[in-house]
DNA sequence: CTGAAAGCGCTTACAG
DNA sequence: CTGAAAGCGCTTACAG
């Protein structure tokens, strides 16, 4: 065995320190599952803090067979969309005595199975995912039992939790409002093209430009990835196009500020020459230059929402939908806002 | 007994499965310390493939006495400084076969002392602490034996190992260079005054005035937290001034995006009007309009070497300084940048 | 109200 | 090369 090199002291210490089982301090800690006399439980305390005594919660985990433990699995923790959910679900998390374990794949796919094995091995009592790409290793979790809500869109037939906003009418709600200012040639940076976000943020666009009678043009359509660097260098390249667009729907909030930074330095400013509305804001929106006009999702309520269809019990997979909120900022050019005034609608 | 409501496959399972003991399926996972003949081992993969057995890591750090984890304790993730850093220690502790559990304090001390009871209850194998204000609980991680590494400065008088750039002298430095173009009226943004860090960037700031025998005006100090909200009411508080400074030191990125959205509400531009240096940049620096001139930590390096002492044998506690990087943007008035041509002076 | 003891799923010294 | 068995630090049904 390997020997106790640091200074723990066990259960046991305790025990024999206040002169009682190791099954009475576990009464006291636990407050249960058996009543304890007073005089004893006062033993006890004194014992545990003249000992120091910590509980060890691996041990505690083996024996009880939960760890009060979830794991939450991302694509991106770079992106400050994905940031706030994770924030927010750590924040419900703690309000429930769990403890969130953060995975962040670095946009890998293999990294991202190795981040799902692993939390599967620390024994986590369910997993919330949202997956690198649209072939998440949902097989491997249900084979494990562990409960699990997907936090994007999944094939459809795949018998999971699943809890969204509807990403396409979203899009095409936010390109509608960017559209009702009259601008006619409309571009788009979207995501990676194979990813199901990309459709559906591609589709709300299209949509919303076939709703109001504007063209489409394929040339004005700019896959990146969903980085700063991704906006950049779409934008770099919309430039070196013989006409540019008037307005601009980007896929997310890191996307938009990546692009106004390629179009500053062409001395292009927004919403003055190119309008700008986007996907995904974040607090960040409000304090960007100009304010962006950005699609909010209530991650605040997703997550109180998700932990609890984690905790529910195990019944039919649910799918659950909540519906976002249009921020109004500068960027699309109908307004000029302070900060705490920018208008918030609901849907 | 609590019952296996998952379906989970024991090592004994696959013992049976293999017709081993289950001694040898153990020397077949982790290869060793015992050998096992060609057949055998065979038999016992195949067994562990045909039963989906995955190893119970909580069972295994309770019998070898190592979880193969670290722990790392911040402030706030939210802050984009500190966030970088996190993501270059995980990245780190990854390449060293390690996990790291990240704990954010959102600053708040209480939550922070619950973190660290929580990370030493989880039995990490060290801990990584960057504390919210000045009074960290390093006893309370010392008292357990956990190997402890501060990312921040301490009481000098404490018995531990330090990683961190000199921050007054970086701080003046970067202040030095602004007052190299020529302005005579510099005020600060700060950070909550009870800070060591506060402190620190402050007197590299006043430092900076004196050696240029510019004048220190204390109407142009401006506490704040560090957040974007800072920064922004810090200016908004400013312009209430009768007079304005010509230039500013921000104590992080954060508060200097907040800063420059306040000014630009009053139409003021950056460099133009005010000048602007700040404290922690990041990736993101270099993104924004106008580009920010700032200080930059070499976060891959301290991570690597931050790994290194937690892993070192336990020896005297080290102090380890790192130089920092000065970056030069467009906010301070000296150039106008390109992405990806950014200056870089090492230190 | 209290305690002896089995069990959680592993690791590993020891004996063969 | 292989296995029986003790032990990691807890929880909890069971018997008193």
């Amino acid at each position: 065995m390997i020997k106790n090199t640091l200074n723990r002291t066990t259960r046991a210490d305790v025990a024999r320190e206040a002169g009682t089982s190791v099954a009475v301090v576990s009464y006291v800690i636990n407050n249960g599952p058996r009543p304890v006399a007073d005089a004893t439980r006062h033993r006890v305390l004194e014992a545990i803090k003249k000992t120091g005594y910590r509980p060890n919660s691996l041990a505690r985990a083996l024996a009880s067979g939960t760890t009060k433990t979830y794991g939450l699995v991302v694509p991106n923790i770079a992106n400050a969309f994905i940031a706030s959910f994770a924030h927010a679900l750590q924040q419900e998390a703690l309000r429930n005595g769990m403890v969130m374990l953060l995975g962040d794949a670095g946009d890998s796919r293999q990294r991202e199975l190795e981040l799902i094995n692993n939390l599967l091995s620390q024994q986590v009592d369910g997993l919330f995912y949202n997956s690198v790409d649209r072939h998440p290793y949902i097989d491997v979790i249900q084979a494990s039992g562990t409960p699990l809500v997907m936090l994007d869109r999944v094939e459809p037939d795949l018998n999971v939790n699943i809890l969204r906003v509807d990403e396409q009418e979203a899009a095409r709600q936010v390109t509608a409002h960017l559209l009702s200012h009259g601008y006619e040639d409309v571009g788009i940076i979207c995501g990676p093209i194979e990813m199901f976000n990309t459709q559906d943020r591609l589709s709300g666009w299209r949509q919303a430009l076939a709703e109001a009678g504007v063209t489409e043009h394929p040339e004005w359509i700019f896959p990146a990835s969903y980085t700063r660097e991704g906006g950049y260098f779409a934008a770099k390249q919309m430039l070196k196009g013989e006409r540019l667009p008037r307005a601009l729907f980007a896929s997310n909030e890191t996307q938009a500020i990546g692009c106004i930074r390629a179009l500053a330095e062409h001395n292009i400013t927004v919403p003055a020459q190119i309008a700008l509305v986007c996907f995904n804001g974040t607090e960040q929106s409000a304090f960007h230059v100009p304010s962006l006009t950005t699609v909010r999702q209530p991650v605040s309520e997703m997550a109180k929402k998700a932990l609890a269809m984690l905790a529910a019990p195990k019944n039919e997979a649910q799918l659950c939908e909540f519906s976002h909120q249009l921020e109004i900022g500068e960027s699309c050019g109908c307004r000029a806002g302070k900060i705490g005034k920018n208008e918030t609608y609901h849907y």
